[in-house]
DNA sequence: CACGATTTGTACGTATGTATC
DNA sequence: AGATACATACGTACAAATCGT
């Protein structure tokens, strides 16, 4: 073996996602600290070679870099770590939701889900609540508890979310939603509970009941029950 | 003007940042619905000859871009934008946080530095707290105020999210902390207020106590008191 | 069903900036 | 200080997949 036998990532990888798989590489390089901050990542022909890729492809995975502020380069001199304050986007491996993480992401989740409830009470307009009385009623016609109604569940707490007047809620709520979009999914289909529809309808309403009266108190309250209650059903302890 | 003028991003860009600038520009396209979901994007060919490059930089654009899930490509057909559900990361356009942004991402971080503080009262080890305790000393001792003391601020706000045990608390504080730092950078300097930095050091140690004697309440209560008085010394209405 | 036009994926070559001797 | 090696930035050529005719 005494040069560039085929890369471990241009034969397994489908294709056209030689770029992705080489970016998530160079990601856990810097991630665990193999690579620390202020140092330099390999030259481009060097990565290009260790993957038996063209440099083409090693450019576009270290965009991605780039794109999310752990990187920077400098022609002529190289592409260097950057320390983790000044990271530009915040985001999950894809595929490493386990049930752990998952609980923690609600976690997460619970505080800002209860304080958008309580921003919403307090700042909706008629046309917010509409959205989230329409979201609310899509999910109660919801032929299919799994896709459909998942659906119109997260577009209630998303429209919730909207309500608070401050996108950053919007946003962030939208991207929790579609990293948790997977797992509540199976975990509505392994479910056995046939009153889960029934029992979530009923805590979103005593939801758009406390925005509806813009009390903040209430709202904050039900969102926590609501949130509690699917937490418990979807991954009881 | 019949073809190709020269772009408007190739020359005024100052080198090398033009993937950047197409990306941002597909991005902007796609954020305010002009390029729907399920459509496709101009071809690779078409965009390469509007902005006046190369298709490598698009190339590179468009991967960052299939990075943050906003795009999905396949061979022969085109690029797509996906629906914002499976979007992959949440991130801020750098150069836009003005005061009402500010504002805004300041009452996105509340609850979630008072849920960290709860948290990390209930959960932390003696490590951590010798991290949080670190960080307080630190800044006191820090002697500039607006650079090393707000590390040490920024970081004292980190270890408090670290030792809640979750590491999205950790990692979403990181990234807030970071998105936010030029501006309480600003604020820091413009101020006239020569107290700032006792008073906040008091505030911080409130929380310490707190969470030293695991008492959620106090702790998230403190945090609150805290992170108000911060934000009204920043910008005060 | 096949073929060609179109489009993305990949490889390679050139220009330009940086560091080092 | 100049030259030389090497790094990234950018451009071009070819391969593979898709889609419509």
């Amino acid at each position: 073996m005494t040069r560039g036998e085929t890369s471990p990532i241009a034969l397994l990888t489908p294709k056209g996602a030689a770029a992705e798989e080489i970016a998530r590489h160079l990601m856990m390089l810097i991630g665990n600290g193999t690579i620390a901050v202020g140092n330099k990542l390999p030259t481009e022909q060097t990565l290009s070679r260790q993957f038996g890729v063209s440099r083409t492809v090693v450019r576009e995975a270290i965009s991605r870099l780039k794109s999310d502020g752990l990187v920077q380069s400098r022609q002529g001199s190289g592409v260097s770590v950057v320390p983790a304050s000044l990271r530009k986007s915040f985001k999950l491996q894809d595929a490493a939701l386990d049930r752990r993480q998952v609980i923690a992401l609600l976690e997460l989740r619970q505080p800002l889900e209860m304080a958008s409830a309580r921003l919403a009470a307090a700042r909706h307009t008629a046309k917010d609540l509409r959205k989230i009385v329409d979201a609310q009623q899509r999910m109660q016609s919801s032929l299919d508890w799994s896709d459909e109604g998942l659906q119109a569940d997260l577009d209630f707490h998303h429209a919730v979310a909207k309500a608070t007047g401050n996108h950053f809620y919007a946003d962030f709520m939208a991207f929790l939603g579609g990293a948790l979009r997977a797992t509540i999914l199976t975990a509505r289909s392994e479910s056995k509970n046939p009153n889960i529809k029934a029992i979530t309808l009923q805590e979103h309403a005593k939801i758009i009941e406390a925005i509806k009266a813009r009390d903040a108190d209430a709202a904050g309250h039900a969102m926590l029950l609501h949130l509690q209650g699917a937490s418990f059903r979807m991954a009881p302890p």
